[in-house]
DNA sequence: TCTCATTAAATCGGTCACAATTGAAAGCGC
DNA sequence: GCGCTTTCAATTGTGACCGATTTAATGAGA
């Protein structure tokens, strides 16, 4: 499509095939492209609820499980406490969740949910259909896509 | 897996199926997830290189086709000079690339690939191989994937 | 020629992400 | 009790990302 550089091309050197370091033939690259594209259509529809990406995952996270440690929270998103207490405190700050240290053990610190945070849940659930019928496909195509996606996160968090 | 299609049961379900918010139920988390993990599974090996992956994408573009500017860079990779100003002028730090202003057009700045540069392109080919066979996966499969995750990326950016 | 709009990169402010470190609390072994 | 280690969250420093704005250069029109 729009390969053609503007300028005179000074080497016409013939393109290798199947270039190993092509960005086209990466799929890592794809993945990089594909997570980065997502962000960008729900930040439209996150921006009306006040919400970052990163911030309706841990949402999602608590509206399954309320009443998390910080650690069980990081598990499940693989996130650790130096990206999760910044995020944390900002949504402690918007109201939508508390923060408080466990009495039966002081290292230990709860999220969980106020009601402000229950109810954006009903506003999040719109959110995702939104989403869901702009990629244009059915939801077995989307789930195919997902188990594939969730087999190669399993074998790279495997052999780290 | 045991979706029913016969009506709901007398009971509401005890554990709702398919919840529309659950973490595991997400294309979007898996992508995000998929994103991560690679990024991590390239760290080791591109520290090795001094380098970023970020600063390996750019270097990929480089390679295959030197003296760009930026904003070329910028659609290839989908970023924009915010972001990419900082990065490409860490990679003139560490003495990869040049930035200059092009003479005909004083507006842009052309990035090309010093001697170092296109040096590092062979380790960058080793490195490549090893998260290859990291993935477990063959090259057909590794393109269906890929092919998968493109399309879905055009289709979000068309209607963004 | 002199505006005026457009374009390209840089800058700024705010948010993530992560490695490494810190500090406090808990558990242990004696 | 008393050290010693482990565990958990917080902190620090670096490096992306992006929206919005700014600055400089170009191009078009009156």
């Amino acid at each position: 499509m729009n390969v053609a550089i503007s300028q005179v091309a000074p080497t016409p050197a013939p393109i290798e095939m199947a270039d190993p370091l092509c960005l086209d033939n990466q799929l890592c690259f794809a993945l990089y492209a594909a997570s980065h594209a997502i962000k960008k259509a729900y930040r439209p529809l996150l921006d009306q609820l006040g919400l970052t990406y990163p911030q309706y995952l841990i949402l999602m996270v608590l509206w399954t499980e309320n009443a998390l440690k910080v650690s069980d929270i990081g598990q499940r998103l693989h996130l650790d406490s130096g990206t999760l207490t910044p995020v944390l405190k900002r949504l402690e700050t918007t109201g939508l969740v508390k923060r408080a240290r466990r009495l039966q053990d002081e290292r230990e610190v709860e999220i969980s949910l106020t009601p402000e945070g229950h109810a954006l849940r009903a506003r999040a659930l719109s959110v995702r259909r939104d989403i869901v019928s702009l990629l244009n496909m059915s939801d077995a195509q989307i789930g195919a896509l997902r188990n594939e996606l969730n087999t190669l996160i399993a074998t790279l968090n495997v052999d780290s």
